[in-house]
DNA sequence: TAATCCTAGTTTGTCCGACAATCGGATTAT
DNA sequence: ATAATCCGATTGTCGGACAAACTAGGATTA
């Protein structure tokens, strides 16, 4: 039944700016062009393909927006792949579309949060720990500053993440922490306890991280984010509402 | 020293064709644009935006590529929503660029799977199971057939993942699940018991979940992906080593 | 009257040619 | 040698053009 679909493929009847992305994509897939490699100039591709550089450049800009090729110098085209970050937006923005709820984020990070934290314990190196250091500094001085505070706070859970050195592990929760750390905001604001609890549990887990104490790590983190949970609930906040769509303002 | 970086925002002096594509993304992210929308013609949209049609052209690409639009019925550009599968085919992409290890997948599965599984418990429906049944039926018919069994394998997961009935964790693990469960079909091959083993995880998993036994199916998911590491290494494969780059020759 | 076919208009994909702004490198002047 | 200047290359944008494919409505036929 499924043997017509497997035997005949689609027969590529993509148009050609397509087919020209999906030229280069297999190139740097295939490793044949590496990241900073120079792409030839618009026209030069035109040529080389066959194609009216309009056409051309139509599929660069397919290429563009998957990260796999970037302005160099605001000038050239080189190849890059894609960035944490960028993916992590883009990912953030759909989750954001499909009206994903406080609960689902929480669900997701309760499971990556506590083993990054057991990881960072293992595989930290000191320029990591440098790092939450410096962090856990400058939250302490901005216990006031809810705004502050809530940045420093996603960019801390960041940090342990990185200090895992697991760039699967960083992509997947990048993504859903971009969402889920901003909505805990209101909570600081609201819960005159919450900043404190809040870098409490950092200095703990920071200080489990530096001790190399995988399960102290763990255990900490886990109740760290069971006390988001708890906060949200607490000041009469929906967990199964909708994530709003605010945080990604600025950038783009 | 950061002040002036804090003060002058980039003055925004992206070509047109971004701008045009930022300014229908906001609308789409506002909900002023809902999914089946049909956007304008190329012509309208150059009229409406009082730029050349080349220029919009551009534009429309990199909407698309973003998954925000899509042709329908091959012709007229419709508002969409990235779709899962998308999103993580990009993501397992970046994952192979970057040389990810079948280490980091492993303990990135190793943290989602077994909550998936638990949440799966508590959230299945009926066509949930109905689903899960069909496919260890289909995968117990497919013993001997070991590309036909890691597809399954793929599958499998992905349901129980959909049982959980979380969008966040879902897309989470669609990227890694896409990467790990092929590389360990190398392993299915190699080691007799281990296509038996799976059977045997993959019956238990199902039978907790149906039950609604939430501990159970957590349990049996961790000793199931502890197998697969096992098996990985009992084979001779380096953990440590980038996972290859096939698997995804077809699609683009 | 209903079904079918045909034709005209629309929309997209592709091409061609052109020009201003800008960046890099070569050239020239000090 | 260094600084200012000039020239070519490259990108962003524009205008127009045409073929193919799809849509819709009217004409034709059973």
């Amino acid at each position: 039944m499924s043997d017509a679909k497997a035997l005949f493929q689609p027969l590529e009847p993509a148009p050609a700016y397509k087919r020209l992305c999906q030229a280069i994509e297999t190139k740097i897939m295939a490793g044949r062009l590496k990241p900073g490699d120079l792409l030839p100039t618009e026209t030069a591709l035109a040529e080389a393909f066959a194609l009216n550089r309009s056409t051309v450049r139509e599929g660069i800009r397919l290429l563009e927006q998957s990260g796999l090729a970037e302005r160099i110098a605001g000038r050239r085209l080189a190849v890059a792949h894609p960035s944490t970050k960028a993916l992590g937006q883009r990912l953030s923005q759909a989750l954001v579309l499909h009206d994903v709820t406080f609960r689902e984020l929480w669900q997701t990070i309760a499971a990556l949060e506590p083993a990054a934290a057991a990881y960072a314990a293992k595989a930290r190196n000191e320029s990591d720990l440098e790092a939450i250091r410096q962090n856990l500094k400058e939250s302490e001085a901005a216990r006031g500053d809810t705004r502050r505070l809530s940045a420093l706070d996603v960019s801390f859970h960041e940090l342990v993440a990185k200090a895992a050195h697991n760039r699967a592990l960083l992509l997947a929760r990048e993504a859903v922490g971009q969402l889920f750390y901003p909505a805990f905001a209101v909570v600081v604001t609201r819960l005159d306890t919450a900043a404190e609890r809040l870098l409490t549990a950092h200095r703990a887990i920071a200080e489990a991280i530096e001790r190399q104490d995988e399960e102290e790590a763990r255990r900490w983190m886990v109740r760290h984010i069971d006390d988001f949970h708890r906060g949200y609930c607490m000041v009469g906040l929906d967990p199964d509402a909708p994530i709003d769509r605010m945080g990604e303002n600025s950038s783009g």
